[in-house]
DNA sequence: TGATTTGATGTAAACGTTTCCACAAGGGAG
DNA sequence: CTCCCTTGTGGAAACGTTTACATCAAATCA
């Protein structure tokens, strides 16, 4: 309907010029009380709202911050990015985002749109941060950025997240101390992720520290019946493992859904601990064991540090922000060996999905 | 590093003006051999990128497109963005994302905000479509926009969503073919959201088409204290209730988890839908029955429709598009009466979490 | 009273593009 | 040999802003 008004309109209604609008609606210079009204009641009148590409055309500010995250369906970025949205809104700025769908080439990409569209910092999760090309892009642009949930520690990005290595060995110490010796650590896209990769390092730490062997590494995929294939396999191969240490919540649950499936019950024959503390993991039985994360807060704290930075037209310092993650129970996790009558927390499959263990073993 | 490159620094470099540029990179206009060549070869040394700011303001289309949603952390939202980013992606168009927190002033601000950065179009979810100011607004402006999860059928906007009536009818059936017929209906709210109260509405049709008595209505608080005392002084004074249908899948899954805390099984004392279909839904168990909704589809439907409209220069016809929905039967729904020991699927709450139901009432 | 400051305003350049227009050179048709 | 049409090219205006600068009147100072 109504044409879009510019200034110019404005500054025609008002019979003054531009500049003087310029002046008045930005309260940037002098004007004379007579003016100022006039330009407000032109405004007001014509519904005017400033037209941000001009601006940031001129002040070669966007005033917009990109994002880049792997996925939305992993609640775990979600959050984040409601983080980063509150900061950000709170200090003006926007928010352009993109998923990568765990592809480094699309990263690229990403980055690449986003350079185009004069985004003033951008905020990541790559799948890999060593030697990786999007990385490296960013750091030649100069453009501010900030790594979550990526954990370098090497001093060359700006980034906030949680210390991975620190907290899988807290899984590792309950595991020890609820009396576990054979664990395994379940993960997707194992060998293209830094987060899985340390979280199994730091799981590793724990258990050489206390003396049990080396927890067994199982890479699936994340397709149902895969995992379920892939965990009946491991059992009857290794039917001694009474742990499994999932490399993020959602594939914790979809884990404890697949030992159902095959007949195991949790905690009953096997616990189960996730990473990240998604709130779902609180509201499912049995009650999700898990490194509780500020997902939120990481995103905030991100958007802050660029915004900040932005504020005196520097970049962020590249250094890590390690924000506190806790261990948090659940019924998921119990001393081994209680079998499916026994322990605090039971769940029984249901007949239906019952399935001899080694009836599933494809591989 | 490398300050920003302009189209005038590769005309300087390949020895042209910056139309001859532009028309090369554009491949918008005749070129010699020659001179393409150069072109493209300054930019590449260069490492020239457009910059689209300049680009929007000068073409009128920012090739960028608007979403408002109450949230992120209701999966059913993250779904459907995603469905967005790639249908947008593909198209060659950004996305900028804001959350509205469920409130109503906010989304106005969101579509202020929204409108000053010249998007060429606006996908949202509001609270309540009906005499609703951001859509006032919304169609003031003319700026092509589109519904998502809302369904007015008014004709009067674009929307893309699914049946809710009919699909919380399929419900009410689902029940009463289970043999229920004490239902409760739990919204959170339930009078500012016409999704909830046509979902409502489509579960009273079912049980009194079925000749059972209207559902009892409860509208709650998210925080999980509250809820466990609200549906404990439901049960209180209402222990006929064999059934709970929840206005989504989120609050399906605490009410499976606050009825774990009041003492009552899931579905051996009450059965549990919701409605939404997220696929966290098919992890937990007892799986939640509930409406399978395409999330992912109605985002990118919307976001072509947008697309499409915008192709040629016309707003999206307002018309209602219902896309297809299915009852998910899940173990969180059988028969009533059968208690806590008989049943297909029976979830024993721990002790330690069994109150009895009336020393939680606080209402 | 004259010089100088102050305040209010307008003009125009700039931000990085696209595109209309003008112009020159070359080639074919008459 | 004109004339006209193509093809290649550059100049410049436009998109909607901000802002440095110029202008001018009024107010302040000595």
């Amino acid at each position: 309907m109504s044409q879009k008004k510019t200034i110019k309109d404005v500054a025609e209604r008002a019979g003054c010029s531009i500049a003087t609008v310029s002046r008045v609606l930005n309260g940037s210079g002098p004007a004379s009380q007579e003016k100022r009204e006039q330009v407000m009641l032109a405004a007001e009148e014509l519904g005017f709202r400033f037209n941000e590409l001009g601006r940031s055309l001129q002040s070669r500010r966007s005033r917009t911050i990109g994002i880049i995250v792997p996925a939305l369906t992993n609640p775990v970025f979600a959050e984040a990015i409601e983080g980063i949205q509150a900061a950000a809104d709170e200090a003006g700025y926007q928010i352009l985002l993109n998923c990568a769908n765990y592809e480094q080439e699309r990263e690229l990409d990403c980055v690449s749109t986003l350079l185009a569209k004069q985004v003033d910092g951008i905020i990541l999760t790559v799948g890999d941060p060593e030697d990786c090309p999007t990385l490296r892009l960013l750091a030649e642009t100069g453009i501010p950025y900030c790594l979550i949930f990526n954990q370098t520690g090497s001093g060359r990005h700006a980034e906030v997240g949680v210390d991975n290595i620190a907290a899988a060995r807290s899984v590792g110490e309950a595991l020890m101390e609820a009396g576990h010796r054979e664990v395994a650590f379940v993960a997707v896209r194992f060998s293209s992720s830094d987060r899985s990769r340390q979280r199994y390092a730091g799981l590793c730490d724990a258990l050489a520290e206390a003396g049990a062997p080396e927890p067994r590494l199982l890479e699936v995929e994340y397709e149902p019946r895969n995992l379920k294939n892939a965990l009946a396999a491991m059992f009857a191969e290794q039917p001694e493992t009474t742990a499994l240490f999932a490399s993020n919540d959602m594939l914790a649950l979809a884990c404890m859904r697949a030992l159902r499936a095959i007949g195991r019950s949790v905690p009953g024959d096997v616990s189960v601990i996730g990473f990240d503390g998604i709130s779902i993991g609180d509201l499912v039985h049995p009650r999700l064991a898990t490194i509780a994360t500020p997902g939120r807060e990481m995103g905030a704290r991100a958007a802050r540090l660029i915004i900040d930075a932005l504020k005196d037209n520097r970049k962020p310092t590249p250094e890590t922000v390690a924000l506190p993650f806790a261990f948090r129970s659940g019924e998921s996790l119990a001393p081994p060996g209680i079998g499916s009558a026994g322990g605090r927390a039971v769940t029984r499959p249901p007949a239906a999905f019952s399935t001899p263990p080694d009836s599933n073993q494809t591989k």
